[in-house]
DNA sequence: AGTATAGGTGAACGATGGTTCACTCGTCAA
DNA sequence: TTGACGAGTGAACCATCGTTCACCTATACT
Protein backbone atom coordinates (compact mmCIF):
# COMPACT_ATOMS: atom_id res chain seq x y z
CA UNK A 1 0.00 0.00 0.00
CA UNK A 2 1.17 3.53 -0.84
CA UNK A 3 1.67 6.43 1.26
CA UNK A 4 -1.18 8.23 -0.88
CA UNK A 5 -3.69 5.16 0.39
CA UNK A 6 -2.65 5.01 3.80
CA UNK A 7 -4.08 8.93 4.36
CA UNK A 8 -6.65 8.24 2.00
CA UNK A 9 -8.40 5.56 3.95
CA UNK A 10 -7.87 8.93 7.05
CA UNK A 11 -8.95 11.19 4.87
CA UNK A 12 -12.21 8.65 3.76
CA UNK A 13 -12.88 7.83 7.47
CA UNK A 14 -12.84 11.86 8.32
CA UNK A 15 -15.08 13.26 5.52
CA UNK A 16 -17.28 10.21 6.66
CA UNK A 17 -17.45 10.84 10.51
CA UNK A 18 -15.93 14.21 10.58
CA UNK A 19 -13.38 13.16 12.94
CA UNK A 20 -10.12 11.41 13.39
CA UNK A 21 -10.03 7.62 13.60
CA UNK A 22 -9.26 6.05 17.24
CA UNK A 23 -6.66 3.69 17.88
CA UNK A 24 -8.77 0.95 17.76
CA UNK A 25 -10.58 2.12 14.70
CA UNK A 26 -7.61 2.45 12.72
CA UNK A 27 -6.64 -1.33 13.51
CA UNK A 28 -10.14 -2.15 11.63
CA UNK A 29 -9.39 0.43 9.06
CA UNK A 30 -5.88 -1.83 8.29
CA UNK A 31 -6.60 -4.93 9.67
CA UNK A 32 -4.41 -4.81 12.19
CA UNK A 33 -4.37 -7.03 15.19
CA UNK A 34 -2.08 -5.04 17.29
CA UNK A 35 -3.28 -1.11 18.51
CA UNK A 36 0.56 -0.54 18.08
CA UNK A 37 0.87 -1.41 14.57
CA UNK A 38 -1.32 1.58 14.17
CA UNK A 39 0.37 3.84 16.36
CA UNK A 40 3.24 3.37 14.74
CA UNK A 41 1.57 4.29 11.29
CA UNK A 42 -0.05 7.36 12.76
CA UNK A 43 3.51 8.26 14.08
CA UNK A 44 4.30 8.30 10.26
CA UNK A 45 1.66 10.09 8.88
CA UNK A 46 2.82 11.98 11.69
CA UNK A 47 6.28 12.79 10.09
CA UNK A 48 5.21 13.13 6.67
CA UNK A 49 3.39 15.94 7.79
CA UNK A 50 -0.30 14.38 6.91
CA UNK A 51 -1.56 14.64 10.37
CA UNK A 52 -1.20 16.21 13.56
CA UNK A 53 -0.86 15.37 16.82
CA UNK A 54 -1.73 17.27 20.16
CA UNK A 55 0.59 17.34 23.50
CA UNK A 56 -2.39 14.90 24.74
CA UNK A 57 -2.05 12.56 21.45
CA UNK A 58 -5.45 13.93 20.35
CA UNK A 59 -4.85 13.38 16.05
CA UNK A 60 -6.38 15.85 13.65
CA UNK A 61 -5.81 16.60 9.71
CA UNK A 62 -3.03 18.45 9.25
CA UNK A 63 -4.74 20.53 6.26
CA UNK A 64 -4.02 18.19 3.79
CA UNK A 65 -7.44 17.01 3.89
CA UNK A 66 -10.20 19.46 2.61
CA UNK A 67 -7.51 21.83 0.96
CA UNK A 68 -6.98 21.40 -2.46
CA UNK A 69 -4.11 22.51 -4.65
CA UNK A 70 -3.44 25.74 -6.51
CA UNK A 71 -1.44 25.58 -9.42
CA UNK A 72 -0.19 28.83 -11.91
CA UNK A 73 -1.66 30.75 -13.77
CA UNK A 74 -3.30 29.52 -17.36
CA UNK A 75 -3.52 31.59 -19.83
CA UNK A 76 -7.47 31.38 -21.80
CA UNK A 77 -5.48 33.17 -24.93
CA UNK A 78 -2.55 31.44 -25.96
CA UNK A 79 -0.66 28.59 -24.93
CA UNK A 80 1.72 29.31 -22.03
CA UNK A 81 3.78 27.50 -19.22
CA UNK A 82 1.59 26.18 -16.25
CA UNK A 83 4.33 25.64 -13.78
CA UNK A 84 3.65 21.83 -12.83
CA UNK A 85 4.39 23.19 -9.36
CA UNK A 86 1.69 23.48 -6.67
CA UNK A 87 2.04 26.81 -5.24
CA UNK A 88 0.15 26.35 -2.19
CA UNK A 89 -2.82 24.85 -0.97
CA UNK A 90 -6.70 26.15 -0.64
CA UNK A 91 -9.50 25.49 1.51
CA UNK A 92 -13.13 26.52 -0.65
CA UNK A 93 -14.72 26.97 2.26
CA UNK A 94 -12.32 29.60 3.99
CA UNK A 95 -11.89 30.99 0.89
CA UNK A 96 -15.60 31.98 -0.63
CA UNK A 97 -17.24 31.83 2.72
CA UNK A 98 -16.16 34.77 5.50
CA UNK A 99 -19.39 34.29 7.60
CA UNK A 100 -21.11 31.02 7.55
CA UNK A 101 -24.68 32.48 8.99
CA UNK A 102 -25.25 35.34 6.83
CA UNK A 103 -24.08 33.35 3.41
CA UNK A 104 -26.47 31.91 1.48
CA UNK A 105 -26.49 30.13 -1.99
CA UNK A 106 -28.85 31.38 -4.56
CA UNK A 107 -29.28 29.66 -7.88
CA UNK A 108 -29.65 32.57 -11.02
CA UNK A 109 -32.00 32.43 -14.11
CA UNK A 110 -32.34 34.59 -17.01
CA UNK A 111 -29.25 36.66 -18.45
CA UNK A 112 -29.63 40.01 -17.43
CA UNK A 113 -25.58 40.13 -15.83
CA UNK A 114 -24.75 37.94 -18.58
CA UNK A 115 -22.37 40.93 -19.37
CA UNK A 116 -20.65 40.42 -16.19
CA UNK A 117 -19.67 36.44 -16.63
CA UNK A 118 -23.12 35.22 -14.89
CA UNK A 119 -25.32 32.89 -17.06
CA UNK A 120 -28.50 31.87 -16.40
CA UNK A 121 -28.26 28.11 -14.35
CA UNK A 122 -24.69 29.86 -12.44
CA UNK A 123 -24.80 29.61 -8.32
CA UNK A 124 -24.21 33.14 -6.50
CA UNK A 125 -22.95 33.12 -3.17
CA UNK A 126 -24.86 36.32 -1.06
CA UNK A 127 -23.68 37.50 2.24
CA UNK A 128 -25.73 39.25 4.28
CA UNK A 129 -23.82 41.10 6.56
CA UNK A 130 -21.69 43.02 4.23
CA UNK A 131 -22.59 46.64 3.64
CA UNK A 132 -23.63 46.97 -0.14
CA UNK A 133 -20.61 49.63 -1.82
CA UNK A 134 -21.31 51.34 -5.09
CA UNK A 135 -20.27 48.87 -8.18
CA UNK A 136 -21.40 45.75 -6.19
CA UNK A 137 -23.85 43.35 -7.68
CA UNK A 138 -26.78 42.89 -5.18
CA UNK A 139 -29.32 40.97 -4.73
CA UNK A 140 -32.57 43.45 -3.92
CA UNK A 141 -35.93 43.56 -3.16
CA UNK A 142 -37.39 46.97 -5.25
CA UNK A 143 -41.31 47.36 -5.26
CA UNK A 144 -42.02 44.00 -4.23
CA UNK A 145 -40.24 41.48 -5.91
CA UNK A 146 -36.46 40.56 -6.15
CA UNK A 147 -33.72 40.79 -8.42
CA UNK A 148 -30.03 40.34 -8.89
CA UNK A 149 -28.21 43.51 -10.23
CA UNK A 150 -25.24 46.39 -10.47
CA UNK A 151 -25.95 48.73 -7.91
CA UNK A 152 -25.48 52.21 -8.76
CA UNK A 153 -25.37 54.98 -6.00
CA UNK A 154 -24.98 58.28 -6.83
CA UNK A 155 -25.48 60.52 -3.93
CA UNK A 156 -28.57 60.05 -2.60
CA UNK A 157 -29.89 58.49 -6.08
CA UNK A 158 -30.34 54.76 -6.00
CA UNK A 159 -30.36 52.46 -9.33
CA UNK A 160 -30.02 48.99 -10.65
CA UNK A 161 -28.27 48.35 -13.42
CA UNK A 162 -28.37 45.01 -15.78
CA UNK A 163 -25.57 43.74 -17.63
CA UNK A 164 -27.63 43.63 -20.78
CA UNK A 165 -28.26 45.90 -23.20
CA UNK A 166 -31.31 44.25 -23.67
CA UNK A 167 -32.89 45.62 -20.62
CA UNK A 168 -33.10 48.45 -19.02
CA UNK A 169 -32.29 50.30 -15.33
CA UNK A 170 -34.23 50.18 -12.65
CA UNK A 171 -35.46 52.93 -11.01
CA UNK A 172 -37.19 52.06 -7.41
CA UNK A 173 -40.48 53.81 -7.25
CA UNK A 174 -41.18 52.81 -3.66
CA UNK A 175 -39.33 50.38 -2.23
CA UNK A 176 -36.08 49.31 -2.01
CA UNK A 177 -34.56 46.56 0.11
CA UNK A 178 -30.90 45.30 -0.41
CA UNK A 179 -30.90 41.79 1.20
CA UNK A 180 -27.03 40.91 0.14
CA UNK A 181 -24.21 41.49 -1.74
CA UNK A 182 -22.87 38.35 -4.24
CA UNK A 183 -19.47 37.86 -3.04
CA UNK A 184 -18.70 35.07 -5.43
CA UNK A 185 -20.17 33.41 -8.74
CA UNK A 186 -19.78 29.51 -9.20
CA UNK A 187 -20.55 27.72 -12.45
CA UNK A 188 -21.14 23.69 -12.37
CA UNK A 189 -20.23 21.66 -15.64
CA UNK B 1 -26.07 33.46 25.64
CA UNK B 2 -28.29 32.53 22.51
CA UNK B 3 -28.39 29.33 20.81
CA UNK B 4 -26.64 30.17 18.02
CA UNK B 5 -23.76 31.45 20.15
CA UNK B 6 -23.32 28.50 21.56
CA UNK B 7 -23.13 26.58 18.36
CA UNK B 8 -20.60 29.01 17.01
CA UNK B 9 -18.00 28.21 19.64
CA UNK B 10 -18.21 24.65 18.97
CA UNK B 11 -17.68 25.48 14.86
CA UNK B 12 -15.16 27.95 16.13
CA UNK B 13 -13.26 25.60 17.81
CA UNK B 14 -14.13 22.60 14.98
CA UNK B 15 -12.68 25.03 12.72
CA UNK B 16 -9.24 25.76 14.79
CA UNK B 17 -9.09 22.26 15.59
CA UNK B 18 -10.72 20.07 12.87
CA UNK B 19 -12.24 18.00 15.59
CA UNK B 20 -14.78 18.51 18.37
CA UNK B 21 -13.46 19.84 21.86
CA UNK B 22 -13.29 17.05 24.72
CA UNK B 23 -15.99 17.92 27.73
CA UNK B 24 -12.85 19.38 30.13
CA UNK B 25 -12.49 21.47 26.92
CA UNK B 26 -16.04 22.77 26.66
CA UNK B 27 -15.40 23.73 30.22
CA UNK B 28 -12.75 25.89 29.08
CA UNK B 29 -14.49 27.41 26.25
CA UNK B 30 -18.01 28.19 27.88
CA UNK B 31 -16.13 29.08 31.72
CA UNK B 32 -18.16 26.08 33.24
CA UNK B 33 -16.58 24.03 36.68
CA UNK B 34 -18.10 21.25 35.74
CA UNK B 35 -17.86 18.95 33.20
CA UNK B 36 -21.53 17.94 33.76
CA UNK B 37 -22.45 21.47 33.09
CA UNK B 38 -20.74 20.66 29.50
CA UNK B 39 -22.56 17.35 29.27
CA UNK B 40 -26.15 18.87 29.87
CA UNK B 41 -25.39 21.68 27.32
CA UNK B 42 -23.98 19.08 24.63
CA UNK B 43 -26.99 16.89 25.35
CA UNK B 44 -29.04 20.10 24.24
CA UNK B 45 -27.27 20.80 21.25
CA UNK B 46 -27.49 17.08 20.12
CA UNK B 47 -31.39 17.30 20.86
CA UNK B 48 -31.18 20.81 18.85
CA UNK B 49 -28.96 18.66 15.63
CA UNK B 50 -26.42 20.47 16.01
CA UNK B 51 -23.99 17.98 17.42
CA UNK B 52 -24.05 14.21 16.73
CA UNK B 53 -23.14 12.08 19.28
CA UNK B 54 -22.09 8.21 18.83
CA UNK B 55 -22.97 5.16 20.84
CA UNK B 56 -19.44 5.65 22.46
CA UNK B 57 -20.21 9.52 22.91
CA UNK B 58 -18.06 10.79 20.68
CA UNK B 59 -18.98 13.88 19.38
CA UNK B 60 -19.20 14.82 15.56
CA UNK B 61 -20.69 18.23 14.13
CA UNK B 62 -23.72 17.76 12.59
CA UNK B 63 -23.20 18.58 8.94
CA UNK B 64 -24.24 22.06 10.34
CA UNK B 65 -20.49 23.40 10.29
CA UNK B 66 -18.91 23.81 6.95
CA UNK B 67 -22.84 23.98 5.34
CA UNK B 68 -24.14 26.78 3.97
CA UNK B 69 -27.98 27.39 3.41
CA UNK B 70 -29.56 27.38 -0.13
CA UNK B 71 -32.14 29.48 -1.05
CA UNK B 72 -34.35 29.50 -4.49
CA UNK B 73 -34.02 31.10 -7.47
CA UNK B 74 -33.06 34.27 -7.96
CA UNK B 75 -34.19 35.78 -11.42
CA UNK B 76 -32.13 38.11 -13.33
CA UNK B 77 -33.97 39.43 -15.61
CA UNK B 78 -37.05 40.70 -14.09
CA UNK B 79 -38.26 41.29 -10.46
CA UNK B 80 -39.85 37.67 -8.64
CA UNK B 81 -40.36 36.09 -5.49
CA UNK B 82 -37.71 34.51 -4.08
CA UNK B 83 -38.74 31.98 -1.51
CA UNK B 84 -37.37 33.13 1.82
CA UNK B 85 -37.14 29.60 3.29
CA UNK B 86 -33.95 27.52 3.41
CA UNK B 87 -34.45 24.51 0.61
CA UNK B 88 -31.14 22.61 1.94
CA UNK B 89 -27.51 23.32 2.94
CA UNK B 90 -24.54 22.54 1.12
CA UNK B 91 -20.86 22.04 1.15
CA UNK B 92 -19.19 23.49 -1.26
CA UNK B 93 -16.44 20.91 -0.92
CA UNK B 94 -18.54 17.96 -1.44
CA UNK B 95 -20.14 19.97 -4.26
CA UNK B 96 -17.54 21.22 -6.36
CA UNK B 97 -14.96 18.68 -5.19
CA UNK B 98 -15.30 14.53 -6.47
CA UNK B 99 -11.46 13.11 -6.05
CA UNK B 100 -9.39 15.80 -3.98
CA UNK B 101 -6.48 14.29 -4.93
CA UNK B 102 -7.00 14.80 -8.80
CA UNK B 103 -8.29 18.02 -8.66
CA UNK B 104 -6.33 21.85 -9.27
CA UNK B 105 -7.10 25.53 -8.84
CA UNK B 106 -6.20 27.55 -11.61
CA UNK B 107 -6.30 31.15 -12.17
CA UNK B 108 -7.44 32.23 -15.42
CA UNK B 109 -5.35 34.96 -17.60
CA UNK B 110 -6.65 36.74 -20.46
CA UNK B 111 -10.12 37.21 -22.43
CA UNK B 112 -10.49 33.73 -24.93
CA UNK B 113 -13.17 31.97 -23.11
CA UNK B 114 -15.17 35.31 -22.04
CA UNK B 115 -17.96 34.14 -24.24
CA UNK B 116 -18.49 31.05 -22.08
CA UNK B 117 -18.52 33.14 -19.21
CA UNK B 118 -14.90 32.68 -17.82
CA UNK B 119 -13.23 36.02 -17.32
CA UNK B 120 -9.96 37.24 -16.52
CA UNK B 121 -9.03 36.43 -13.24
CA UNK B 122 -11.48 34.21 -12.71
CA UNK B 123 -10.15 30.61 -11.54
CA UNK B 124 -10.92 27.27 -12.50
CA UNK B 125 -11.41 23.73 -10.89
CA UNK B 126 -9.92 20.91 -12.72
CA UNK B 127 -10.26 17.62 -12.34
CA UNK B 128 -7.29 14.99 -13.48
CA UNK B 129 -9.14 12.19 -13.76
CA UNK B 130 -12.18 12.94 -15.78
CA UNK B 131 -12.22 11.79 -19.27
CA UNK B 132 -12.42 14.93 -21.39
CA UNK B 133 -15.55 14.41 -23.67
CA UNK B 134 -16.52 16.47 -26.88
CA UNK B 135 -17.78 19.96 -25.94
CA UNK B 136 -15.84 20.01 -22.58
CA UNK B 137 -13.61 22.94 -21.52
CA UNK B 138 -10.55 21.00 -21.13
CA UNK B 139 -6.63 22.59 -19.81
CA UNK B 140 -4.42 20.92 -22.19
CA UNK B 141 -0.67 21.42 -23.56
CA UNK B 142 -0.22 21.41 -26.89
CA UNK B 143 2.48 21.93 -28.89
CA UNK B 144 4.57 22.76 -26.23
CA UNK B 145 2.02 25.52 -24.29
CA UNK B 146 -0.41 25.57 -22.04
CA UNK B 147 -4.36 26.52 -22.47
CA UNK B 148 -7.74 26.28 -21.55
CA UNK B 149 -10.11 25.77 -24.56
CA UNK B 150 -13.44 23.83 -25.70
CA UNK B 151 -12.44 20.40 -27.20
CA UNK B 152 -13.97 19.63 -29.94
CA UNK B 153 -13.86 16.26 -31.17
CA UNK B 154 -15.09 15.33 -34.90
CA UNK B 155 -14.16 11.71 -35.60
CA UNK B 156 -10.29 10.88 -34.66
CA UNK B 157 -9.87 14.82 -35.43
CA UNK B 158 -9.54 17.19 -32.23
CA UNK B 159 -9.73 21.01 -32.38
CA UNK B 160 -9.44 23.83 -29.58
CA UNK B 161 -12.10 25.82 -29.92
CA UNK B 162 -11.71 29.76 -27.84
CA UNK B 163 -15.32 31.57 -26.98
CA UNK B 164 -14.22 34.70 -28.14
CA UNK B 165 -14.59 35.78 -32.04
CA UNK B 166 -11.27 37.65 -31.97
CA UNK B 167 -8.96 33.87 -31.37
CA UNK B 168 -8.90 31.12 -33.81
CA UNK B 169 -9.10 27.45 -33.28
CA UNK B 170 -6.24 25.37 -32.45
CA UNK B 171 -5.83 22.31 -34.29
CA UNK B 172 -2.68 20.44 -32.67
CA UNK B 173 0.13 20.12 -34.91
CA UNK B 174 2.20 18.00 -33.00
CA UNK B 175 1.90 16.92 -29.28
CA UNK B 176 -1.70 17.41 -27.58
CA UNK B 177 -1.82 16.48 -24.25
CA UNK B 178 -5.10 16.89 -22.42
CA UNK B 179 -4.45 17.48 -18.75
CA UNK B 180 -7.61 18.06 -17.14
CA UNK B 181 -11.13 18.83 -17.09
CA UNK B 182 -12.50 22.31 -16.10
CA UNK B 183 -15.50 21.46 -14.21
CA UNK B 184 -16.11 24.49 -12.11
CA UNK B 185 -15.58 28.07 -12.30
CA UNK B 186 -15.49 30.37 -9.53
CA UNK B 187 -15.56 34.20 -10.49
CA UNK B 188 -14.96 36.15 -6.20
CA UNK B 189 -15.37 39.94 -5.88
C1' DA C 1 -46.07 31.41 50.52
C1' DG C 2 -44.45 27.15 48.18
C1' DT C 3 -42.60 24.44 44.38
C1' DA C 4 -41.24 23.04 39.89
C1' DT C 5 -37.57 23.49 36.83
C1' DA C 6 -33.44 24.86 34.28
C1' DG C 7 -28.65 25.29 34.94
C1' DG C 8 -24.57 24.74 37.57
C1' DT C 9 -21.20 22.22 41.14
C1' DG C 10 -18.35 18.42 42.58
C1' DA C 11 -17.12 13.83 43.13
C1' DA C 12 -17.10 9.24 41.55
C1' DC C 13 -17.52 5.40 37.89
C1' DG C 14 -16.07 2.19 34.21
C1' DA C 15 -14.55 2.34 29.52
C1' DT C 16 -11.64 3.84 26.15
C1' DG C 17 -7.85 6.64 24.75
C1' DG C 18 -2.94 6.95 23.60
C1' DT C 19 1.40 5.03 24.98
C1' DT C 20 5.09 1.83 26.21
C1' DC C 21 7.53 -2.52 26.56
C1' DA C 22 9.07 -7.05 25.21
C1' DC C 23 8.77 -10.14 21.64
C1' DT C 24 8.28 -12.30 16.83
C1' DC C 25 8.81 -12.66 11.99
C1' DG C 26 10.38 -11.57 7.48
C1' DT C 27 13.56 -9.06 4.35
C1' DC C 28 17.59 -7.07 2.76
C1' DA C 29 22.56 -5.94 2.93
C1' DA C 30 27.06 -7.09 4.44
C1' DT D 1 25.27 -16.73 7.62
C1' DT D 2 24.74 -13.24 10.24
C1' DG D 3 22.94 -9.06 11.83
C1' DA D 4 20.33 -4.93 11.43
C1' DC D 5 16.02 -3.25 10.66
C1' DG D 6 11.14 -2.37 9.58
C1' DA D 7 6.61 -4.01 10.62
C1' DG D 8 3.29 -6.40 13.30
C1' DT D 9 1.67 -8.87 17.83
C1' DG D 10 0.01 -8.91 22.49
C1' DA D 11 -0.22 -7.39 27.04
C1' DA D 12 -0.02 -3.91 30.37
C1' DC D 13 -0.09 1.14 31.93
C1' DC D 14 -2.27 5.39 33.40
C1' DA D 15 -4.58 9.57 31.92
C1' DT D 16 -8.51 11.09 29.99
C1' DC D 17 -13.01 10.37 28.22
C1' DG D 18 -18.05 10.37 28.58
C1' DT D 19 -21.40 9.42 32.00
C1' DT D 20 -23.97 9.28 36.32
C1' DC D 21 -25.27 10.58 40.84
C1' DA D 22 -26.48 13.67 44.64
C1' DC D 23 -26.66 18.25 45.70
C1' DC D 24 -27.11 23.30 45.22
C1' DT D 25 -28.89 27.42 43.79
C1' DA D 26 -31.61 30.86 41.24
C1' DT D 27 -35.70 32.18 38.65
C1' DA D 28 -40.40 31.79 37.26
C1' DC D 29 -45.09 30.20 38.04
C1' DT D 30 -49.07 28.97 40.71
Amino acid sequence: MTKDNYSGKFAEFYKKYKRMPSYAEIMELFGYRSKNAAFKLVNKLVEAGVINKDKQGRLSPANIFGEIKVLGYIEAGFPTLVEEEVLHTRNLDDWLVTSRDSTYLLQVRGDSMIEAGIMNGDTVIADRSRPAKNGDIVIAEVDGGWTMKYLKKTGSKVELLPANKNYKPIIPRHDLNIAAVVTSVIRKY
